[in-house]
DNA sequence: TTGAAAGCGCTAACAT
DNA sequence: ATGTTAGCGCTTTCAA
């Protein structure tokens, strides 16, 4: 049995004040006698008074609250974006509201009707990969962030991850740990990650001079793969000291496989993954050296971005990219020699 | 540049009817002639009209959205519970205001007051374990249910899963595929989980007559635990051809530990897991055969109850069990004699 | 069967 | 400096 909410009404009674009033004492709003002021604060206090946000909205025509529209599913990746968006948002008296698509067109329309029929302030578009996806239109009328996944408008305003610099993080990595010729174990081909992981880690390898050992095949973002990779290598004959796997699984399975056909990690080859994922990294043995793609600070920074568009602010179009970092484990401990 | 919304003046003026006869068309209420109702839903259709959320809640003291309060963090336990959650929800036309707590209580009393000063409608709880945890308190307003996590507060309503039958299923697969020395793999004391299991699984193994070999140590929900759980009883030499390990992290670590003193799964023992996580279950050496917690069906359970209590209907305090069910793999294959 | 009017709780413009 | 009034968009009496 919940009674009554108290109202402005209410408030000015107790202060013997006009509602009018009490809407400036509480907002700050308008010129009043600071002992007014205090008079109506601590009657709000004193009955427990909290605003309506309906009634604020109506008239404001505002929600505080933001939306989140998944692209595909909520996973791994999404997780850290979703807590990413709520340390800023929250620090802004906003609230978020999770619609997951599912990967379904049909389901993101009806979500997109509902978002805006809720008058959420903005969107954020998030996705379990970096790939690309369509746009959710110019004709929404409200601001939107893409973050993690991409928008294929370059109009719209996207935040990802930088797989280039991160891919040249870990090679770089292995190169200043003394490895010299370096095996790189890609994704699978058609992700944007996998392109970007590629061109990043043989541009700075060819920048440091490095030999090159291609897996000149592909495969899931799968341990077996990782297992695939390192027999492919090993049956080729393939010598090298160094590895850079596009993904955490991979380099589990990597170094699983090397591992059951003598190879040491790190004493023979010295490993890098990428992902930071906890469970796979640190139970790997050796734990692996990993690349963290700062997946939170992308949920931090679409948030911050649509906050800045909510208020008006001009931000430009394009894709911002994330610098990744690198988490030292031992897969790429240095030898004594 | 957002042009004035449509209300339901605009559709009035265009159907030619009064505001108040929009809007008995609109929500089938009162007595209206057919033909009045379809011209004012024609105009509604023809000038794209979206019904004002905030008004119709200002009015209604109904916001149609329901809060999920997290215990601690989102996790890949929370995923199924807010997907199972959204698929009941959707279809109700509530939608999901997300807050995370990141386990601090003062940010969680901050949530609180978030959501009851939004006032949604009801409020989901949950977390990452099934472990008790405090209740908001009986002075919320509105209906709360517990998912996963379970409120320490008996008459409060929670649902998590059936730990004891889960377990008992378990061990009754390894009996039904002929194991007869039955080794238990526990996770970490002190978690309820732990303990249900358990004691599902002993009771089980007595109910069929087989032999527990107990592993009388514990250590973490980890795959390190789990290779160290092999050793162990590698070491005392104890005899077990079927193991059931609480967790998939565990059961991982254990075929691992197994493979590597020459024991194979399943040839010398059959393996059942428990979680069904995906990585970690498939990528294994075996696949392996573990119990799924249904946790998609938790969210679901607790989004309906929770619409059944919004709705006014007396729903059971307590705390609810969803049945688990057994996830075939080749780790508790029958091998040719 | 339909229209007119009041009011949900709040704020902002205007009046005092 | 404070009170009064009107109105945000909708629903719901009540009157016609």
């Amino acid at each position: 049995m919940r009674q009554r909410a108290i109202t402005v009404k209410d408030v000015a009674q107790e202060a013997g004040v006009s509602a009018g009033t009490v809407s400036k004492a509480l907002s700050g709003q308008g010129q009043l006698r600071a002992d007014t002021r205090d008079r109506v604060i601590a009657a709000a206090r004193r009955l427990g008074y909290q605003p309506n946000h309906f009634a604020q909205s109506l008239l404001s025509g505002r929600s505080y609250v933001i939306g989140v529209l998944t692209t595909d599913s909520i996973g791994r990746f999404t997780i850290p974006i979703l807590t990413g968006a709520e340390d800023v948002l929250g620090a802004g008296q906003m609230s978020m509201m999770l619609c997951e698509s599912r990967g379904d067109p049909v389901r993101e329309r009806h979500y997109l009707r509902t978002l805006l029929s809720r008058r959420v302030d903005g969107i954020i578009v998030t996705g379990r990969s970096s790939d690309e996806r369509p746009s959710l239109g110019a004709d929404v009328p409200i601001p939107v962030v893409y973050g993690l996944c991409r928008s294929s408008d370059p109009s719209d305003v996207s935040v990802t991850h930088d797989d280039g610099e991160g891919a040249a993080l870990a090679v770089r990595h292995l190169a200043e740990t003394g490895r010299r010729r370096i095996a790189i174990v890609p994704g699978p081909p058609g992700h944007i990650a996998t392109e970007n992981r590629s061109a990043g880690a043989a541009a700075e390898l060819r920048r440091l001079g490095l030999e090159t050992v291609p897996v000149s095949a592909h495969g899931q973002w799968s341990e077996e793969w990782g297992r695939e990779a390192a027999a492919i290598l090993h049956r080729r004959g393939d010598e090298f000291d160094g590895a850079f796997c596009m993904s955490d699984q991979i380099a589990r399975g990597f170094t699983d496989g090397l591992r059951e056909v003598g190879v040491r990690v790190p004493e023979d080859v010295g490993l890098v993954g990428m992902d930071n994922w906890d469970a796979m990294v640190n139970s790997a043995r050796p734990p692996i050296t990993t690349i963290d793609l700062e997946l939170s600070k992308i949920g931090h920074l679409a948030a911050s971005l649509l906050l800045e568009m909510i208020a008006g602010k001009p931000v430009p179009a394009g894709v911002r990219l994330v610098p990744a970092s690198l988490v030292y484990r031992r897969s790429s401990a240095v030898t004594p020699a």
